[in-house]
DNA sequence: TAATTCGCTAGACCGA
DNA sequence: TCGGTCTAGCGAA
């Protein structure tokens, strides 16, 4: 019998002759085969109140499409003790929808279970089998699967290519029903190269005769290179839904799936996704996108130019869109075109081999495919976790909420974290300790999980009451509780590990990418659980996490200022503790230790770092303090800035520079003349009519259609102006506006920067809109209050003292 | 198709 | 024209 060995890439379904079957793709070690299990039955469950008798009903009111049905005992809630219940097995996935639609109807179904699960999904699950499993799989002669067995894991080499293309676009935005594609550029490892119809003289390049010729010449090339992964950036709504579009009309195609499919566009939300069958698409931009959710990195703008710098350090030179269209048209600079189509290749192949490794971890941990891994929401991720955690307790999954219950469920809120009001200005050595992954470790040491709440046991009610008034039982681990507590804890042994690691080392890699899946997936749980469609939604767990946070922060100040440190400022997780002149970094670390000492389970308190200086500062209008702002410095003089307008990208950058600057004059330096000189100097520069339109960017975002909102913001005018010249702005576009000379309101003077000729801006606007509001603060935190100034001279206002 | 709450601030909007 | 209120966006955790 004929034997194919090799890793689990992707899996599915067909139907062949009314049946659905099974394909797997497996990569081998020479290329990449499809294999078809036709030996497993799609299936749900209806829960019936007569098994016996409703067995036989149901068989004669599914005549036509059910195959077979059998009475099996399943938990229906966590809680529960085994039932009986009908397993409804059928030969299609067709006949298993209009089966599920039918049995809605029928009186005596009390519920169907498990009907909505993705085939190949179920399939997995039910064999024991994970996406990157290396399989030794027996097949007959039409490659039919016979027996899978599973072998030691190993590791894998992903054959990776990307592609890139560049369009004209004459009207400002390129239209695939008539504009052409100039340039492709398709990379992989070792080597990128570029397509055109027009000469380049460059050893990378490849003619072509004409663009015809260049989609085909791309879909040979990445056909050739038979990949396991093809990377786009932007892929999903831009490039190949375009190369599909302009293939179609050229009469050739782009048949690039494994099974010579087309790759498939599917509506995904506000946009796409594109499918190629066995080859996992991963666009580049989503995985930029996950960073960004995830902190890893800051940006502004998603362009791949930004996305170099910020992530690789790396600068990369941009060619716009006017640009590519006036080098097409003179066949001036086609060579900085080429090199431009081939740096975007290259760093989307860099992107994604950086961190592909991280979603492999996370595809395995939840059996999802890399396409759906990198498109997952992150409440997606939990409920995959939850849904392979039941199967294995023999837990039926719970249905998704109805839209009726999902609106009951946004109708109440929870209280969140507490946040203490920071004592404003200027203080000296601080320290700053925060619990270490505080809201996954009070859910696994307390023990909160929909089954283990509110149990009945009295004892449970003395000793784990969280401060909402709600309790967990003590007696029995709960079920997200404790899957929670097993990540948790293979966590903390990969960190051990990964620790004495060599991190350029390939094990070190694929254990950090396993810690970094399971830090995700930990941190997405408490989230989760306050999340309307959630299938385990449970507003009274979230609420308890919150509640017992804020009692534990509150503990640690209280305890804290006990201790003889003064709790200056606080948020959620962490204490900023001001230490006394007769007290040492040592006493913090008593302090901290003996916080733990008092901490139940896992829940750790840590220190995060030790501050030589911070500014507070008060909020705008009032004298309290400002909450989620502030900035240290600490003791080798590197600044934090946190939650100011300079981290913010709703503000220009000429006030966000002069910000930094004045906050780094007084935390370094102590100097208030050196401050007041620097916000002087760039008052003085805006009105000399000399900045620069880059440093007056200010980048908002759409965030509904134009027509939806009631107040016409700067960046929505400055938008419904633009689309009167032509632009295209869509939900989610990222309006860079400048406020100029010309309009009466705001509005009326906000322009897109790129209809905004150098020196037009409106200086009054960036100066007191702009700059001195961001540094106002600050100042007063010097001692130069308003009134200091009303009396020390004849200005009124620090406004008047900077002669605004 | 979509994780949560807390918090700051702007600029429009609206009524006196 | 003023001042209070509301809409909207973004950031912290």
């Amino acid at each position: 019998m004929p034997k194919i060995s090799g890793f689990l890439l992707d899996a599915d379904y067909t139907d062949v002759s009314e049946k659905s079957v099974i394909r797997l793709f497996i990569k081998t070690e020479k290329s990449h085969e499809i294999v078809k299990d036709h030996s497993f039955r799609p299936y749900f469950y209806a829960i019936v109140e007569n098994p016996e008798k409703d067995k036989a009903k149901i068989a004669e009111d599914l005549k036509g499409v059910l195959k077979r049905a059998e009475i099996v005992e399943k938990k229906l809630n966590i809680n529960d003790k085994p039932r009986e219940v009908l397993k409804l097995t059928f030969d299609s996935t067709r006949m298993l929808v209009d089966a599920r639609a039918k049995c809605k109807e029928l009186s005596y179904v009390i519920e169907r279970r498990e009907y909505k699960l993705p085939f190949a999904r179920r399939y997995l699950i039910d064999k024991n089998l994970t996406y990157f499993d290396y399989l030794e799989i027996s097949v007959d002669e039409n490659n039919s699967v016979e027996k899978i067995e599973k072998l030691e894991d190993r590791p894998i080499k992903f054959n990776i290519g990307v592609f890139d293309l560049e369009t004209l676009s004459p009207e400002r935005f390129s239209n695939p029903q008539l504009d052409p594609i100039l340039m492709a550029s398709f990379g992989t490892e070792n080597w990128t190269k570029v397509i055109c119809e027009k000469p380049i003289e460059k050893d990378y390049a490849i003619k072509v005769n004409d663009e015809k010729g260049l989609i085909e010449k791309i879909v040979s090339l990445i056909k050739e290179s038979d990949l396991d992964i093809l990377g786009t950036y932007n892929g999903d709504s831009f490039d190949i839904p375009y190369i599909k579009t302009r293939a179609d009309k050229l009469k050739t195609g782009v048949k690039i799936g494994l099974d010579n499919s087309e790759p498939m566009i599917k509506r995904k939300g506000m946009g796409n996704a594109v499918l190629i069958k066995g080859l996992q698409h991963v666009d580049a931009y989503l995985i930029v996108r996950i960073l960004a959710r995830l902190g890893v990195v800051n940006l502004i703008k998603f362009d791949l130019e930004s996305v170099s710098e910020a992530i690789f350090g790396e600068w990369k030179e941009k060619v716009k869109a006017e640009e590519i269209n006036q080098i097409w048209n003179s066949n001036k600079g086609l060579e900085r075109l080429a090199n431009y189509n081939k740096e975007d290749s290259e760093v989307t192949f860099k992107l994604i081999k950086n961190y592909l490794p991280i979603f492999v971890e996370l595809s395995k941990l939840v059996k999802q495919n890399l396409y759906d891994t990198t498109r997952a929401a992150s409440s997606t991720l939990v409920e995959n976790l939850l849904v392979l955690e039941s199967a294995n307790l023999g837990i039926l999954i719970p249905n998704d909420p109805n839209e009726s219950l999902i609106n009951q469920r946004m109708m109440q809120t929870y209280v969140g974290g507490f946040v203490k009001e920071p004592e404003p200005g200027l203080h000296e050595n601080i320290a700053v300790l925060d619990f270490s992954s505080l809201h996954p470790t009070i859910m696994i040491s307390h023990n909160i999980s929909p089954d283990t709440l509110n149990c009945g046991h009295e004892e449970c009610k003395q000793k784990n009451m969280a401060p909402n008034n709600n309790y967990f039982c003590t007696k029995k681990p709960g079920f997200l509780s404790n899957t929670l507590k097993q990540l948790f804890e293979k966590r903390i042994k990969l960190k051990e590990m990964v620790k004495k690691m060599d991190k350029e080392s390939m094990e070190y890699k694929v254990l950090n990418a396993q810690q970094t899946s399971l830090k995700i997936i930990l941190n997405a749980t408490y989230g989760s659980l306050g999340y309307a469609r959630f299938r385990w939604y449970s507003r009274e767990c979230a609420s308890a996490v919150t509640a017992f946070s804020r009692q534990y922060a509150q503990m640690v100040g209280a305890e804290a200022e006990k201790a003889g440190f003064r709790w200056i400022a606080g948020d959620t997780d962490s204490a900023f503790l001001e230490i006394p002149k007769n007290r040492a970094k040592d006493d913090i670390i008593k302090f901290a230790d003996e916080i733990n000492n008092k901490l139940p389970g896992v829940m750790n308190l840590e220190i995060e770092g030790f501050y030589k200086r911070g500014l507070f500062v008060t909020k705008r209008g009032s004298d309290e303090a400002a909450k989620k702002k502030y900035a240290l410095m600490d003791e080798k003089g590197r600044l934090k800035i946190v939650g100011f307008e300079y981290v913010r990208r709703d503000w220009a950058r000429i006030a966000k520079d002069t910000q930094r600057r004045v906050i780094e004059a007084v935390l370094k330096e102590g100097d208030s003349a050196k401050a007041i000189n620097i916000v002087k100097e760039t008052l003085d520069y805006l009105k000399s009519g000399k900045a620069k339109k880059e440093e007056l960017i200010i980048y908002t975002q759409i965030k509904r259609k134009l027509k939806d909102y009631e107040s016409i913001g700067p960046h929505v005018a400055a938008a419904k102006k633009a689309i009167q010249r032509g632009k295209s702005i869509e939900i989610g576009s990222v309006i860079e506006y400048i406020v100029t000379k010309s309009g009466k309101s705001i509005s009326d003077r906000a322009e897109l920067a790129e209809f905004v000729k150098e020196g037009n801006y409106d200086a009054d606007y960036y100066i007191s809109h702009q700059v001195l509001p961001a540094v106002i603060k600050i100042m007063q935190e010097l001692g130069h209050s308003e009134d200091d100034l009303k009396h020390g001279g004849k200005q009124k206002t620090l406004q008047a003292f900077f002669g605004a």
